[in-house]
DNA sequence: AACCAGGAGACAT
DNA sequence: ATGTCTCATGGT
């Protein structure tokens, strides 16, 4: 059994299904999936929480606000004015482009390009928008993800993002690609920020010792 | 009290 | 093409 599939059963086995993406509708995918760039998920929530007291979140209603305002609801979430100009483009984007009616006619290999021209929406981002706002087979590759398979030994620390996940979507098969890319996803995340980080010495790791939090292996 | 978090873009080499 | 710096808050 190849590498990924394996640490998909082993995961799934361990933890059970992860059911992501933790929000509520399409669109909160798309908001969240800009806050949490480099950012804690306790911290992403606080500014959703926000946000969702001050507006209806849909993207011409994040539009309407002074952008002053909509960098306080987000304050919480960090690099909140950086973001607050990366939310205003892709919600530009996002109603120009005619909104999901439109978006979701397009095949993956013109939506892809279009959410990466967006200013601050780059690979991981894009990727995690097609696989959990559009349900699309693009497995979305982050810095958990790179670490534990590098140290599994299956992969280069240095690997860049297209290459990795080009392996991980070749390694994983053709079969229920979204449910899978979406499972293994959400159980890397999971097992590094919830088991790992716990447990920093790895006792009874389900995967390896060091797989994920260390930063020297 | 340093260290890090579910990155991306600008800029230099 | 490949490195380094910046951006910011909250939890450990």
């Amino acid at each position: 059994m190849p590498a990924p599939a394996a640490v998909l059963h082993t995961l799934l086995t361990a933890y059970g299904p992860q059911h992501w993406w933790p929000a509520r509708t399409r669109f909160e995918v798309m908001i969240g999936a800009v806050l949490t760039q480099n950012t804690a998920w306790t911290n992403v929530e606080q500014a959703m929480a926000q946000l969702r007291a001050a507006v209806p979140l849909t993207a011409s209603d994040l539009l309407a606000l002074p952008p002053d305002r909509l960098e306080q609801l987000i304050r919480p979430s960090g690099y909140f004015r950086l973001k607050t100009r990366r939310l205003r483009s892709l919600c530009q984007w996002f109603v120009a482009a005619g909104e999901f009616s439109a978006l979701d006619r397009l095949p993956t290999t013109e939506l892809r390009p279009k959410l990466l021209a967006v200013h601050g929406v780059g690979h991981e981002t894009a990727d995690s928008i097609l696989l959990y706002a559009f349900e699309r087979p693009v497995m979305v590759v982050d810095a958990y993800t790179r670490r534990i398979f590098s140290r599994l030994g299956e992969v280069s620390p240095r690997i860049a993002y297209e290459p990795l996940r080009e392996w991980l979507e070749a390694q994983l098969g053709e079969e229920r690609r979204v449910a899978r890319y979406n499972e293994l996803h959400a159980l890397l995340v999971r097992h590094a920020v919830v088991s790992c980080r716990a447990r920093p010495r790895c006792e009874s790791c389900v995967l390896r010792q060091n797989c994920a939090t260390a930063k020297t292996a």
